[in-house]
DNA sequence: TTGACATGAAACTAAATGGTTTCGTATAAT
DNA sequence: ATTATACGAAACCATTTAGTTTCATGTCAA
């Protein structure tokens, strides 16, 4: 067993934009709830709860620096969706299936 | 703006593991909801329902044959996953990293 | 034509989700 | 010592989700 309860895999964490959002934001720096809800239109509260669920399926660590937590990107359990991912490859492998997604690539990749 | 309307992306779409397993399903083989229900300890109805989800994230396709609606795997929308999940390879990249994974794999890639 | 089969829509339910506000506690600053 | 800041727990709320059962419709078989 890892450190925290696996109440939430990585599959549910990242289901939600927010968390993914949060992802990005803590790839490049460890920052305060306070300093990373500047980001999000919600409360500290909400955003703490979505960290939380990311600490769950691994994907954030966090760290007490004096009052505040600091959370910071924890990349590993990624591993587990490219894994899964892996699977599907051979279908993608197909070049016109490659074609036919760039051609329609009307929905541009958010977050 | 593709066929069905995109009510729901795929990352939700993957987030239950029973969608999950219904895209393992369908990627050998073309299915009736009757055949595909066998496998699962739900009712028709709703795996019919996480069909038409699967559906609207555009991860699989249906087609009719007479009396009955046959669903296939159609993998093209992964690669938004998996365009997504390239962002953080330079992370994982670290072969630290990677060690770390396996030998803590206590989890198995289930579904 | 009558009956059986295949399916999805509809109505309903319990639980989970994503959000809020309020409050208590711990740490820092004056 | 007092005040301000940072945070999470708690209680609450609305919506979504994952499931059910029932029903109507379309298609195949006898």
């Amino acid at each position: 067993m890892s450190a925290l309860s696996k109440k939430h895999d990585v599959f549910q964490a990242i289901a939600d934009p927010t968390r993914r959002k949060l992802l990005n934001l803590l790839a490049d720096e460890e920052l305060s709830v306070t300093l990373i809800s500047k980001h999000f239109p919600i409360s500290r509260t909400a955003v703490s709860k979505h960290l939380r669920i990311l600490a769950e399926a691994g994907l954030v660590q966090k760290r007490k620096v004096g009052r505040e937590t600091r959370y910071r990107l924890e990349p590993t359990p990624l591993l587990e969706l490219k894994n899964w991912l892996a699977f599907y490859e051979r279908f993608w492998d197909n070049k016109l299936v490659m074609l036919q997604h760039y051609i329609e690539h009307d929905r541009k990749t958010d977050v």
